[in-house]
DNA sequence: TTGTAAGCGTTATCAT
DNA sequence: ATGATAACGCTTACAA
């Protein structure tokens, strides 16, 4: 296989009769170049097959078209749509997008941050990853723009998009309050690799204490064959999930919330699907959210407004996050001298039927 | 921002006084470094912040340890299963994953394949892409490793592990035949840019031509608000939807089937999330599914089993095809020179309480 | 409008 | 164990 040796500009240039330099110059700037020229050449291009090879490309012009984009190796809800619709906004104006996934395993983050910034993309960007200080001064050593988007942060010598995830917990974890549930358990994952994550939780447990409740921690590991029993006045509850089986979890994990002693009047679910699962167990079980239990889900995936009772989550303008990251992204691939910028995204809370 | 020049290797070199050459096995052969040499280099390399460029590496080895997916831009269900536990594979045998989005726009999978090829990967991983006669000639250009994954192709020049899609929608609707059902209507996405849809439908048609009944097509660009009435005797029914909104799609578009004149006695939707979003509308106005209507979904993605009723589908075992596909792209992305290979993944009907 | 010369940052090959 | 030299395929700067 791949015998026959792949064409270079060289081979153009002889098949074409013109000089190197003209073929390079009839993919980057057409308009320098005669037309009969340009002619010959494209039938050339198309006769062989040629692909220009964007690394001897990349090595003499040190940038490139392509916008890199770090994100969790699996992308629930929101993430998705607005990977997809980043990706066609910045299409339009010329920019190739590629993911990076990064794996929720130690270092991963790292080496995945090393591998790209040596690929000299145009910008990176960064979904609510959890920066260590080795990963700071990876990107800041990189010398590209870095975008985060997500989370809002004010971390120099990046620019960020976001909301300010700290703040969004304690907006729903009050929201519960102010309904009446006293006894609050929030739902979240146990691995935390990641500030979105770190931040929530902190949002949690302080809407807690201002409201003078205790902080009972709990992280249940293995929520399938767990050996530990619940203590019945927990309040954080952290389950470690594979995330390919959020739905299942919330389901299983609602079924043991609901046979405790003394069971939560309400559970704060750090992630959508996890909710779903939990009130899917509700419905099926003849517990019935918003009266028997209050249950609340977080950003706001489209699932939760097709369930029905619909979940209270957030009110998360996230296309905001789109228009505003792509124009930053734009404008620091475009300009490497653009200052950081950082915008906070306002979220409320949706008041809807589980609580 | 960014002012201070890049290091490069010969600023570690001087740094650690030594020859660039002796920097740069420092990275590939370390063994062939002297211990105490190797330390003054690490040195250099943490006090200046290096980061080796892949771009000049690539130009002078010509491989890269990139492994490049070109997926759908809205990765939903399977897909998204897929590429986190495909990238965590990979990462252990010392590979990276990028992943390519592509818009469901006439030729953007072109323009992405030429920059990717462009870019050298150790090998390029379809996602279920139709290709046209022009994608197929980029890729044979390319001359490097292409392995097909979720859908079964002979096609010569890629190596491919996935189903017979064909065959899994003949088998579904089969299925919903033996149950009793007649008049079946099949909820397919009209923008089929996809060659995954095209077989899926043909199995549909294909399925009802032997049971010797009517085709009848209809597609409904758009669904929210849409002139024309459907007909009482639709077969087929394309629905153009936006990726990120399959579910309420689907909670939709049940409403209308359930309201024609001669409404349909099964429906099998080619998108599970769709089909959880008709299952959600049938709970809520008192249809019961698997008795008042067949449902059936495709893939299996979790929330089908998360519903109650359980929806009925396809048994897919998916982590053969992340098993098998790993091993494929590895092995090609190592040698070259291995030949095609076509691992038809079988599946079956799952047959749940939806029909 | 087209061409010439030099060099981008790394590694393969061959020395020492 | 380390070094010198010559590429890799393209583009920038300058020249004609």
């Amino acid at each position: 296989m791949n015998e026959q040796k792949r064409p270079r500009m060289a081979d153009i240039a002889r098949e074409a009769r013109v000089n190197r330099i003209t073929v390079s110059r009839a993919f980057s700037n057409p308009e320098l170049v005669a037309k009969e020229t340009l002619e010959r050449i494209h039938a050339a291009v198309a006769k062989t097959g040629y692909i220009p090879n964007q690394i001897a490309r990349g090595l003499k012009a040190d940038h490139s078209n392509i916008v890199s984009l770090v994100t969790p190796a699996y992308m629930s809800g929101v993430y998705g749509q607005i990977v997809e619709q980043l990706s066609g906004l910045l299409y339009r104006s010329g920019l190739v997008v590629n993911l990076f996934p990064v794996q929720d395993v130690e270092g991963h983050l790292n080496v995945v941050l090393r591998e790209l910034a040596g690929w000299r993309p145009a910008a990176i960007v960064l979904f609510g990853a959890t920066l260590t200080e080795e990963s700071q001064q990876i990107i800041r050593n990189a010398r590209m723009p870095v975008v985060e988007l997500l989370n809002y942060s004010e971390s120099s010598g990046t620019s960020s998009v976001g909301y300010d995830h700290r703040l969004a917990a304690s907006l729903l974890t009050s929201h519960l309050l102010d309904q009446g549930y006293r006894k609050i358990c929030y739902i979240h994952s146990a691995r935390a690799a990641n500030i979105i994550n770190a931040d929530r939780l902190a949002g949690f447990t302080e809407a807690i204490r201002v409201a003078g409740g205790p902080i009972l921690l709990r992280s249940e590991r293995d929520q399938t064959n767990n050996q530990q029993q619940m203590a019945p006045r927990d309040h954080i509850c952290g389950i470690e999930l594979k995330s390919t089986t959020a739905f299942h979890a919330g389901f299983e994990l609602m079924g043991k919330l609901a046979n405790w002693e003394n069971r939560p009047e309400a559970v704060l679910f750090a992630s959508d699907m996890v909710a779903v699962g939990a009130l899917q167990y509700c419905l099926v079980n003849g517990i019935a959210p918003g009266k028997d239990i209050g249950l609340c889900g977080f950003d706001g995936i489209e699932l939760t407004s097709v369930m029905r009772p619909q979940l209270t989550c957030l009110d998360f303008p996230y296309q905001r996050v789109i228009a505003e990251g792509a124009r930053q992204i734009l404008a620091r691939a475009t300009d490497q001298s653009t200052s950081d910028e950082h915008i906070r995204i306002p979220v409320a809370v949706l008041h809807r039927e589980t609580t």
